[in-house]
DNA sequence: GTTCGTGCAAACGGTTTGCAACAAT
DNA sequence: ATTGTTGCAAACCGTTTGCACGAAC
């Protein structure tokens, strides 16, 4: 199956070689990778492929709804492929990154700011992780909420 | 009244000219500076101070309890003299970070995550502003909550 | 005299930009 | 022809580090 192809197909994105392998490798990446993070994990498949690109194409992702990108330490953003809401838990021991589903926090259904226009919103919440869970698995970028 | 040198010496902070300059300054930058905004408006009042300094003054400031640092937005962290707990809204088209009081998104008292340890949380929102408030205005940094 | 505080410049790491080549339209 | 895509290197910007000197203990 070209599932990658696909999805770049239905996003209206010309479903070039480089961007197939990004695709390949950040749909599968559920542990919140930096953009390095990404370059690295491409220079093994790929070696030759470009700094630049991969920023760009990340990017892309993000201006076309496959991917979500935040700013949740110091030292630069990460990307996420997935887009659904959900919060994020932040070890401050090992830096790793957890993705918390959205309804384990008991938030309100909409935030009401007068004076704000909110568009998003969610939690940052920071700690230890204390147990093995499966934490950082959820498939559901592009399908779910 | 030396307010600052007081501060410093309620945390066993040894009150030097320099680190009076910044916290003179910072105790009442409500604006989310960052590190190298606080260079700026420092270089204006003490032209030598070093970027080191104040880089080390803010750290200086995080680990006694007189400065909070978040990563809000791609590009740098911002460093808050409001240090009880509040949420942030950040306006997507100027850049702009206001504080948010803490009851006024209505979380529940306590996150309980099987699995993790939880230290701190706060809502991070993205929108537009809409009109002109004192969102930003809370003086309370070292007294509230 | 040993630690602490400071300034300066250089180094560092993540990201962006400028440019040249090529591919697709 | 014009635009889109890629790679490479240099530039850029926020932050950290190394070092030297002077002040405080």
């Amino acid at each position: 199956m070209h599932e990658t192809a696909q999805i770049l197909r239905d996003k209206k994105i010309r479903p070039t070689l480089t961007r197939l392998a990004v695709g390949e490798v950040f749909f599968k990446s559920f542990d919140h990778p930096s953009a390095e993070d990404m370059v690295s994990k491409l220079k093994k498949v790929s070696p030759c492929i470009s700094r630049a690109t991969v920023y760009n194409t990340l990017e892309l992702f993000v201006k076309k709804g496959l991917a979500s990108k935040r700013a949740l330490k110091a030292g630069g953003v990460i990307y996420d492929p997935v887009v659904s809401p959900h919060h994020h838990f932040l070890d401050k021991e090992s830096g790793k990154i957890y993705d918390i589903p959205w309804d384990l926090a008991k938030l309100p259904g909409k935030i009401d700011l007068p004076g704000f226009e909110v568009e998003d919103y969610y939690l940052v919440i920071t700690g230890k992780k204390t147990r093995r869970t499966n934490g950082t698995q959820q498939k559901n970028g592009r399908n779910a909420q």
